[in-house]
DNA sequence: TGCTCGATAATTTGATCAAAAGTGCCGTGA
DNA sequence: TCACGGCACTTTTGATCAAATTATCGAGCA
């Protein structure tokens, strides 16, 4: 009976749910994560999310402490310039490998989604800010047949997902800026040089704003 | 009883152990991975196993086949490109870092794990020579503050180690060369920049020896 | 021979339970 | 007041079982 339910198994599921409260600020560095408190969340039992909490530790989204707790991590100076190096090599390239595959479909989804996170900044919803955010470079970075870099790419925003919550929390959505408009302008020329300077820029402005939440 | 026993809880031995039976090419790529066969190889019950699994395949290092399947990849071109563009990234980086806090009984320990190195390669011993060569590039790499490059790296080898096994069965370890002579040479002299090129020269050269078992 | 269909076997998935380990609270005694 | 120890509660961990899903293999048929 209900077959109209997804066919993916339970642990998918809360992976890709508290992967998205990740990823979209709803969690707060330092906040704890218990496996009880995720089967409750999703209504299910312990042994799926035990497995969602794994895959999120190797990926980096959660530590596990010096006794057995799970948490979200804190950022650091030193983590952030880890990962910005690392986004700066793997993101322009996904962006300047996705050139040769996007579609007249993909630039009006792009404008589309640019157009979401414009709204959201206007707004001040920070929520929908990060999601549209996401969305935009993914969809992007989707195109590029690349699935080790992009995973690598996923890896890292989860890490600044909730970073990013902080700071926007704290000094508002008015001075995001971005580069996305660039980045389709050169998409639309196929222009493979440009689009991989957009991205760069639009990195590096992002990096930069989070800076403010780093301790020590 | 047995209170010598790790501390570890089980997930985590199992994890190790896979973990390094696939960077030190105790398995085929494209071997299929069961859940209990994990569970029967360790002796523990299937909950554990599951964890490892789960985990393995958040790095990486296993896959998820279209059924539920699991599987250790195969290497292509495509791969091998994203991975050799963030190996070159990170492996210097970790190498350059990791120049400020080596000390001599680092060094020592280095030039101990390339003599292991170099005894592999003339015996023609291909574990040992994954594990020695492992085991010197980690060495240096744990010395950078820097666990996020690690962790990331970790990931890489993870994903060459069934393909280098391949091609070192292939070829034999006689067209084995490596630069860890330079590496130790410019670490002694404390030169960041030299000891830099050193790991970039032993990644290009690693990678292009790996090349060869690439399919399509 | 080549093919489909169906039954059986193997495997994954998720719930549940018991044991181990950790956390925090509260009262006693100096 | 404060240190210390006991006790209850929470959480993780691993084993086990049932259900669901998938692979495998063989019989029947054109």
């Amino acid at each position: 009976m209900t077959v109209l339910i997804s066919k993916k198994p339970e642990h998918e599921t809360i992976y890709l749910r508290v992967k998205e409260m990740i990823l979209f600020g709803e969690v707060v560095p330092g906040q704890p994560v218990t496996i009880h408190g995720l089967a409750d969340l999703i209504g299910t039992g312990v042994t799926p999310a035990r497995e969602a909490i794994r895959r999120l530790t190797a990926e980096g989204a959660l530590v596990t402490l010096e006794n057995r707790r799970i948490a979200v991590p804190a950022m650091t100076t030193r983590r952030l310039q880890q990962i910005e190096l690392v986004r700066l090599t793997v993101e322009p390239e996904l962006a300047e490998a996705a050139v040769a595959y996007v579609s007249q479909n993909d630039i009006n989804e792009l404008e589309r989604l640019d157009s979401l996170v414009d709204d959201a900044i206007k707004g001040g919803d920070i929520r929908g800010y990060l999601e549209a955010n996401y969305r935009f470079h993914f969809h992007l970075y989707h195109l590029a047949d690349a699935g080790i870099l992009r995973r690598i790419a996923e890896s890292l925003w989860l890490r600044v997902g909730p970073s990013l919550r902080v700071v926007c929390g704290r000094y508002g959505t008015a001075n995001l800026v971005d580069h996305h408009r660039a980045a389709i302008q050169a998409l639309r020329q196929g222009d493979a040089q440009k689009t991989r300077e957009a991205m760069t820029q639009d990195i590096r402005q992002g990096m930069g704003f989070i800076q403010q939440t780093a301790t020590d």
